[in-house]
DNA sequence: GAAATCTTTCCTGCTT
DNA sequence: TAAGCAGGAAAGATTT
C-alpha cells in the first residue's frame, strides 16, 4: 500500500474538489456506472480489495485507458480506505487518471448513500463505525475477495470476527482446499460471479464450459494478488493452467488463443451444478 | 523429516 | 516481431 489517506473525502468535497479540478473528461466518468455494475454493492465504503480493483478495471475500460498505465498495487486497499483518499492521493497514485478515479468514487459514494437510505429500512447498522446497507457483506479481514467463499451476512449470522466463524472458516479451507482456492477454482468463480467480473473472463460456450480470457494480464495480477505474488504474469498463470490438461480439469481448445475449456474433473461450473 | 500435491519459475521451440 | 501456446525441468510452498 503506497497511498496514505491524508484527508477525508468529505473535507475535500468542500475544499479541494471544484470545477477547476475537473478532469476534461470528467462528465463521462460515471454515468451508467452504478446501474451497470454490482447493483447490490453501491457503497464503495464496503468494497473488498477485489471490488476496488474491479472498479478500477471498469473505469479504465469505460475510458479505454490502458490498465498498465496505473500501478494497481497503489490501490491495494479496501473500499473504506479508498473513500478516505484525497484528490491529491489519487493524483499521486494514478497520475493523470487520478481525477477520473476521484470523481468516479465521489459519485459512487453519493449514489451509494442514496441507496443505503432505502436499504436501511431492512437492516440496522450495529457494531460498525459507519452505516450498514443491505448490500453490506463481509469477507475475512485482510483478505481479498474470494469468489469461492460465500460472504457473511452481518445480521444473519455471528460476526465474521467471532471465534466460531473463524474456526469453521479455517476448517472449511483446510479440509477441502489445503492451499486455499486452486487456480482453476479461482477462474471458475470469476466466471460464476458475472457481477464481480468486469470483463476479465467470459464464457464462449457456457454449456460446454468453454471460456476466454479477455484481460489475461489483469487476471494474472488478481491471481498474484491472491497468492501474495506480485510477479505473477499471464505466462506463469497459463503454465499452471496447462498442468490441468493432464488431470482433465481443463481440456485443450486447439487453435484459439486465451481460450480454455473445463474438463471432466472440474466441478461446480455447470449451471446444473448449482 | 518424507512424501505428495500444487504452483511458480525458467526455458526452448512452435504457432498465430 | 510480439504474444501466446506447449510442455520439460526444477524448485518452492504447504499439507498430510
Amino acid at each position: 500500500m503506497s497511498v496514505t489517506p491524508s484527508t477525508t473525502l468529505d473535507s475535500l468535497l468542500t475544499a479541494s474538489w471544484s470545477p477547476r479540478n475537473s478532469y476534461s473528461d470528467v462528465s463521462m466518468v460515471t454515468p451508467g456506472y452504478t446501474s451497470r455494475l454490482w447493483p447490490r454493492d453501491f457503497q464503495p465504503q464496503f468494497w473488498s480489495k477485489f471490488q476496488v480493483w474491479e472498479w478500477l478495471q471498469q473505469v479504465m475500460d469505460m475510458h479505454q485507458i490502458d490498465t498498465s498505465t496505473i500501478p494497481f498495487q497503489n490501490f491495494d486497499i479496501d473500499g473504506h480506505q479508498l473513500c478516505s483518499l484525497s484528490y491529491q492521493d489519487f493524483i499521486h497514485a494514478a497520475g493523470s487518471v487520478g481525477p477520473i478515479l476521484f470523481h468516479s468514487i465521489t459519485e459512487l459514494k453519493w449514489s451509494g448513500q442514496y441507496h443505503v437510505d432505502a436499504g436501511q429500512l431492512e437492516l440496522k447498522p450495529e457494531s460498525k463505525n459507519y452505516s450498514c446497507s443491505f448490500s453490506d457483506v463481509s469477507y475475512p479481514p485482510g483478505d481479498i475477495f474470494d469468489p469461492s467463499i460465500p460472504p457473511v451476512a452481518p445480521l444473519a449470522s455471528p460476526t465474521p470476527s467471532s471465534p466460531d466463524i473463524k474456526r469453521s472458516f479455517s476448517r472449511q479451507v483446510k479440509k477441502h482446499n489445503p492451499r486455499g482456492t486452486h487456480l482453476w477454482e479461482f477462474i471458475r468463480d470469476i466466471l460464476l460471479n458475472p457481477e464481480r467480473n468486469p470483463g476479465l473472463i467470459k464464457w464462449e460456450d457456457r454449456p460446454e464450459g468453454v471460456f476466454r480470457f479477455l484481460k489475461s494480464d489483469a487476471v494474472a495480477q488478481l491471481w498474484g494478488k491472491k497468492k501474495n505474488n506480485s510477479s505473477m504474469t499471464y505466462e506463469k498463470l497459463s503454465r499452471a493452467m496447462r498442468y490441468y490438461y493432464k488431470r482433465e480439469i481443463l481440456e485443450r481448445v486447439d487453435g484459439r488463443r486465451l481460450v480454455y475449456k473445463f474438463g471432466r474433473n472440474a466441478r461446480g461450473w455447470r449451471e446444473s451444478d448449482k
